[in-house]
DNA sequence: TACATACAC
DNA sequence: AATGGTGTATGTA
């Protein structure tokens, strides 16, 4: 293990070196011609308006990433007509808006990075460095760990019982907003969160098919049914996601099969991942054979490189992250930093602009100003990525679900046991929550009251199925200009005490009162801070035919 | 505690 | 014409 602090390479020049590198690097160091065509503050600043094109605000849009099956797709194409059909449009604006504020964020990131002395980083760096020292020494490189991820799943499926399809690009999703599509579509630069209608003016043979999601679920379900085999505690990220630990099964079969030569620990390792790898493939052809979906898989000694290799052979592949901890740190430290779970477009953006850090090698040369500049949660995250220290410290062997991803100390650690282990088990859940996207128009105070009901009705029916109340009620409404509020309250007496909704609306309609009038293309109900039930058991009111918002509900909302 | 953001799938 | 739904975590005030 110590081999992995000296591949994890000396800290490297002092501060200012590193400041130096920041103020010139490269194109991610000066403003955009976006930023500035984009902010109205600095606009007349600039005397030359430099010439815009769609790959100037490729930025503005999760779907412009790098995906599985992209490779060869002509961007500047792509970007240019997500551009010509996304201009001008209030989903567009407010897209801007929120680009202007993490332009503002980098903006004081290095004001902040400007200011700082090679004094401040002295006591940062003793304080790195010991960090450093101690997550070498807790890391525990023990298990082999397998992340399965379907491969284009909703769309696979759907092919698969509908042989029509083959051939064809294919979208599952509608004209609004597309979930998965085909490989076939991807060519096209078409891909999951894009809207439908962006999508089939890239391509206009595009055959959309609208999501099943009861087969999904079914399908999900066949294909973990499978995976428990080869580890019985596996962890269902999503439908199409699965984290497994596999180090039990591969011991098992290596102590059935082969004779117990007298190995040291290296050779003992190697001999793991190889049994690992064969082990993986049986388990995907048994995937494939008995489902006739395919799926990618990454092993490696941390889930969260296992993640990233999970997609690095897509689709039907597999990949292997090297044992050896200075092969893992180099495979590690030439990551684009967008490839770490939990760093998304915003952060990718903060980290490149601001300090210039474009992968891992840059984030672990950087800690030092990272540990300065950066919140301590970030900071702490990162430093563990870099020395892939990301596995849950006292093992207790359960994944915390997303957490691979955001996995901050606190959720790399322990977190809920049975997650997607039966419906009954909602130990761990924090909330739960209803929203829905009216097409344009609900805006008469009547119907907003109306859906906030429904709403309430439908959300309480779950909560009672599950058997969960709680103390915090939240109101999301989202505005015609795509403006995202919410507002929420504390409630003394944990709703929905029955299915009907009544007790949450009560709730909710005064939160929703206070906003209007408005014009909304989004509303949203969230129950959280729960409480054990069995504390207050839930009286299930018998439902009944839902009632329209009678008059008497709308007093507070002409104020 | 309230709210806004970011992120994942 | 037209840009989702569900849940978690974090930062800030």
């Amino acid at each position: 293990m110590s081999t992995a602090a000296h591949g994890a390479g000396e800290p490297c020049g002092d501060g200012l070196r590193e400041r130096e590198t920041v103020r010139t690097g490269g194109r991610h160091g000066g403003e955009s011609a976006a930023s500035r065509a984009t902010s109205a503050s600095t606009k007349d600043e600039d005397a030359v308006e430099a010439p815009r094109n769609g790959s100037d605000f490729a930025h503005l849009f999760v779907f412009a990433n790098e995906k599985a099956g992209m490779k060869k797709v002509d961007k500047e194409h792509v970007n240019q007509i997500v551009f010509e059909m996304s201009k001008g449009s209030e989903h567009f604006k407010e897209a801007q808006r929120r680009d202007e504020r993490t332009q503002a964020e980098v903006r004081k990131l290095r004001a902040k990075l400007a200011t700082t002395l090679e004094s401040d980083l002295a006591p940062v760096r003793h304080r790195v460095d010991a960090k450093v020292t101690k997550l070498l020494r807790e890391r525990d490189l023990s298990r082999i760990y397998c992340v399965v991820d379907m491969d284009c799943f909703f769309a696979a499926v759907e092919m698969r019982d509908d042989p029509s399809l083959a051939g064809k690009p294919m979208a599952v999703g509608g004209l609004s907003m597309i979930s998965t599509t085909n490989y076939l579509a991807r060519e096209y630069g078409v891909r999951s969160a894009m809207p439908g209608f962006i999508a089939r003016k890239l391509c206009p043979e595009l055959v959309f098919v609208k999501s099943n999601f009861d087969k999904y679920r079914q399908a999900s379900q066949e294909v973990r049914d499978i995976l428990k085999k080869y580890d019985p505690k596996l962890h269902a990220g999503s439908l199409d996601e699965a984290y497994m630990d596999i180090t039990d099964f591969v011991d098992v079969k290596i102590a059935t099969e082969q004779a117990g030569a007298n190995l040291d620990a290296d050779a003992q390792t190697a001999r793991r991942f190889h049994v690992a790898e064969r082990v993986v493939q049986a388990m995907r052809d048994e995937v494939s054979a008995h489902t006739r979906l395919t799926c990618s898989a990454g092993i490696a000694r941390t889930r969260m490189l296992a993640k990233i290799a999970s997609d690095r052979n897509k689709p039907n592949g597999q990949c292997v992250v090297p044992w050896q901890p200075e092969k893992m740190l180099r495979f590690t430290r030439e990551l684009a930093i967008r490839k770490v779970p939990g760093i998304g477009k915003v952060a990718e953006k903060k980290l490149k602009d601001a300090l210039g850090v474009a992968t891992v090698r840059d984030l672990w040369d950087k800690r030092y100003l990272c540990a300065h500049l950066l919140s301590a949660v970030q900071a702490d995250y990162l430093l563990r990525v870099t020395l892939c220290c990301t596995n849950p410290s006292v093992s207790s062997s359960q994944a915390s679900s997303s957490s691979a991803a955001s996995s901050s100390a606190a959720a790399v650690s322990a977190l809920p046991s049975a997650f997607g282990q039966g419906e009954d088990n909602q130990r761990g859940r924090k909330s739960i929550g209803m929203e829905r996207t009216f097409s344009q128009g609900a805006s008469s105070v009547q119907e907003l009251f109306d859906t906030c009901l429904d709403i309430c009705a439908r959300l309480s029916r779950r909560c009672v199925e599950k058997q969960l109340i709680g103390h915090c009620v939240t109101l999301k409404i989202k505005k015609s200009s795509f403006e995202v509020f919410t507002r929420q309250t504390i409630v003394t007496n944990a709703v929905p005490r029955c299915a009907d909704g009544t007790d949450l609306f009560e709730h909710a309609r005064e939160l929703l009162a206070r906003e209007m009038p408005c014009r909304l293309r989004l509303m949203g109900i969230k129950v959280s801070k729960l409480i054990d039930p069995s504390h207050a058991p839930v009286k299930i009111v018998s439902s009944g035919v839902l009632h329209a918002v009678k008059p008497w509900m709308m007093r507070r909302t002409l104020k």
